[in-house]
DNA sequence: GTCGTTGCAAAGCGTTTGCAGCCTA
DNA sequence: TAGGCTGCAAACGCTTTGCAACGAC
């Protein structure tokens, strides 16, 4: 049974004031806003509950821990600037995935990933 | 500059003869059949030489260490059964990625990563 | 002979876990 | 009051790095 405790809260307002995904550390510092106290455990324990409940989504991006979002925002897909190394969200999708998908297999979910240059950089 | 050491030309040979990606570790496991004393860290010393010079691509999939493959196989992607694990290759390229790509952004490269059930555990 | 390469061990870093005390329901 | 939650510190697993010996060119 899952408890509404100072620090879940703060965890969840950390993410909920984010435009972007977080990394547990980010979350971390945010949420020690609230709570300062908070221990790290606690926010990997919570982010992973959190994740299972669906209220938030991981977002893997190679070479950087596992950020993570708040759940509901509707479908999209990621991008990051390789340059400042921010992560930005991009609406819609490519569509024709399962036309990749090899006969015989049951295509469940998918990620797509961009990297490049942002406005700023660019 | 690169030297041809016993040691490089068994991890190569370990990832021309797999036909997915492999992990550093498998990677040893591999090579360690043509030189038993190989070391971790020498695969990944070489494994990362070998990206710069772009004769290796890495391969990230969320919860997994980084794999590499060879490149020079055309542009493709992975699909990970959920069940067993496994990652094979897809064909092929969803296309409309620009179309994603926010105003004023540069976009130089992508990944798409397919997630399921393979055809023997479907 | 030079200097890049190797293997070992130690260090790094992100993440998980054991545990005793705390606090929500 | 029960049992989930928390913070600390230790443990973990993967990856990187320091260093002295090695070996390709």
């Amino acid at each position: 049974m899952e408890r509404n405790t100072r620090q879940r809260g703060a965890i969840r307002s950390a993410l909920e004031s984010a435009d972007r995904p977080l990394s547990p550390q980010e979350v971390l510092t945010r949420a020690r806003q609230d709570v300062d106290s908070l221990g790290i455990a606690t926010v990997y324990r919570s982010l992973s509950s959190f994740e299972k409940e669906g209220l938030v989504i991981p977002v893997h991006l190679p070479g950087d821990p596992t950020r993570y979002e708040l759940a509901g925002k509707g479908h999209h897909h990621h991008f990051r600037c390789r340059k400042c190394g921010r992560v930005f969200e991009v609406e819609g999708c490519p569509g024709n995935l399962h036309q990749l998908t090899p006969v015989g297999f049951k295509l469940e979910s998918h990620e797509v990933l961009l990297f490049g240059l942002c406005g700023e950089c660019g």
